[in-house]
DNA sequence: GTTTAACTGTAAAACGTTTAACAGCTGCCG
DNA sequence: CGGCAGCTGTTAAACGTTTTACAGTTAAAC
């Protein structure tokens, strides 16, 4: 078995053919005969040829490579997002380098200066927080690139993929005004993260519209275990609210681990409305009602979008912006009557009459 | 704003050397000189030149990159696998690009054929199976590699990271059985994957020691959703057992939907033992007694065997084995007396007197 | 029967690095 | 003061592709 690796020109002489033919063979760039075809592909075959990819790319310029930068690997919802990517960027005949930022602006900076040694045809990235890294502001306009969830959608440099977080709030909220909470809490990971911002815009807003009470953040970090601790020791501190409202996946187990270590039930106690929608939030006694990312759509656009512009498309920078749903299930109780702005102000009106 | 990127001529006449000077400042190779260097940084910054790996990779033959393979990457297990391993080769320099085989045989050989491509410096390779696939077994010798997980851990063709899973399937057992718990299920996932037969393998041989009832083995199959069907449709047609074992993560999860369904509770009705440990196993009222994969050990051994192989270490392949341990929670109940070999034989010993 | 066009195949020049070989310059030893 | 070693820098030749320009062959068109 050969220590080394087969080349275009070893393929080619065992075939008895120049190189180009065989290179044209591989590409299809350009028609061969058909018998000298099959000769280069049973020579290529014996001596296992595979094309290497640097001196392809160095050649003709063109990388079949993305790069797909998250902050957090350890996080269900950008590995939800890889996966999907990697299949329909496979599907296409790209490859995928992951980096991840953990969250350290630095290292973000770093990981994409390395990320584009590889000159890939297109960066998908989620930033760590919603200020667009240098690099890719320098980039933005030669280097195709999508900027996914942690951004400002209309930001101008790149196009972008987001959910309208400012409803995701706000439709939470609604279904627990519905259900007669008024004190609600919201866990957020941290206050600096665009998304998680408006998020909470949206369910305060969402809270005034029918005259309720501010919901109040609990800011609780971006790690379960933690986040946990914080949110217990916050509960410690503070009166019960009636429902807490998680702003992410992660958020959303920081709660139920403070909950389940203060023996506070769910939804007996207190309600609680999970974010993102995982195998394991449906997989309990008291399946947990959630604010649904559509993970499989923010995949798909973002790539259709990178798709687009790695074809050349030039056109001003173009945000997507894509729903959240309310998956009703079980964690939130009918705790007293509708909540709506008429029976707020008039504290006893009869708030059956009020129909969404 | 250069529509081109530069390159290291560009650079070099900038700084008013040759290329090879600039390209010994970024790679070191030879010193040279302090304001020489100096002056190349800064035309280098200027010009936000970064070196091209295509023409840096085909020039030196060294290549910087390592391919990770999965089986899929929606199951936590490989992710925060994958999430281990690009902190370390990023550490070492490494690039990562991550493929997955969604548990087919034929797409993983398509994509390690494509990770080929690459001239990685090595692979890292969870099998969709236990047989070790053909492209990996030619590259062997030649390509560093290691094999994690679904492997026969003494596989002669390459280095192996397993964890002792007949182990683990009896010390789980064996605590269901310190529980009073004589009619075990297990869960799993595929009957054709090696760490599954042989957990299973664990439990029964640990079952039988103590003269206990084989426990029996229920395959689901890998998705959560559709394996907590099948294991509910089980539940229907089967006595309750007193206690289930999950093979898997996502095992884990189909049993809990399936008992939430069927609304029987943990650990009041059935007593559980989950396998993995992730955050969403404690956070919930009744914590999950887990079987926990060392997941950082497992990428940490994987990471530095490949390290020693792809710095040129050419001694027979090395199964690496480690350990599970038991995550003494809350989801088993205690049944009744001990189950010992003694107590199981003679019915009515006094189980007390036997300690652990 | 010559000209054109269409088709296939080849030779050779890139692509942006790394690196072996070499050249110039010091300073030091004999 | 010649020669030699030790530095530091440069020249130029790779690396394995893709691709342009061109050559040869055949078929169609006049």
């Amino acid at each position: 078995m050969n220590r080394k690796r087969a080349t275009l020109k070893e393929v080619a002489t065992r075939a008895g053919v120049s190189i180009a033919t065989v290179s044209n063979v591989f590409s299809g760039r350009k028609p061969v005969n058909a018998d000298l075809k099959a000769k280069v592909e049973k020579a290529a075959r014996e001596l296992s040829y595979q094309v290497d990819r640097a001196a392809s790319q160095l050649r003709s310029g063109r990388a079949q490579v993305v790069g797909v930068l998250v902050p957090d690997l350890d996080d269900t919802f950008f590995t939800s997002l890889i996966s999907r990517l990697e299949v329909m960027a496979r599907r296409d005949g790209f490859d995928v380098i992951v980096a991840s930022s953990r969250d350290e602006r630095e290292l973000e900076e770093s990981r994409l200066q390395t990320l584009l040694g590889w000159r890939p045809s297109g960066i998908i990235a989620v930033p760590c927080s919603d200020k667009v890294p240098a690099i890719l502001k320098r980039e933005a306009g030669r280097l195709p690139m999508v900027l996914v969830d942690r951004v400002i959608a209309d930001s101008p440099v790149a196009d972008t993929v987001t959910i309208d977080n400012f409803e995701a709030g706000a439709i939470a909220v609604r279904h627990l005004l519905d259900m007669g909470h008024a004190e609600i809490a919201l866990a957020a990971s941290h206050l600096g993260i665009a998304p998680i911002r408006d998020r909470i815009r949206g369910a305060t807003a969402a809270a005034r519209e029918r005259g309720a009470r501010d919901p109040v953040a609990v800011e609780v970090g971006a790690n379960a275990e933690r986040g946990g601790e914080v949110f217990s020791d916050w509960l410690g501190c503070n009166p019960l609210p009636s429902a807490v409202l998680a702003l992410t996946n992660v958020t959303t187990l920081a709660v139920l681990a403070a909950l389940a270590r203060r023996r506070i039930d769910v939804p007996e106690k207190v309600s609680l409305i999970a974010f993102d929608d995982y195998p394991w939030m449906s997989a309990r006694k008291t399946p947990l009602t959630a604010i649904r990312q559509p993970v499989d759509e923010i995949a798909g656009a973002a790539w259709e979008r990178l798709k687009l512009r790695m074809a050349g498309d030039a056109s001003p920078s173009h945000p997507t912006i894509l729903h959240a749903s309310l998956q009703d299930r079980a964690s939130v109780r009918r705790a007293g009557p509708r909540i709506t702005a008429a029976s707020s102000k008039e504290a006893a009106a009869d708030p059956a009459l009020d129909t969404t």
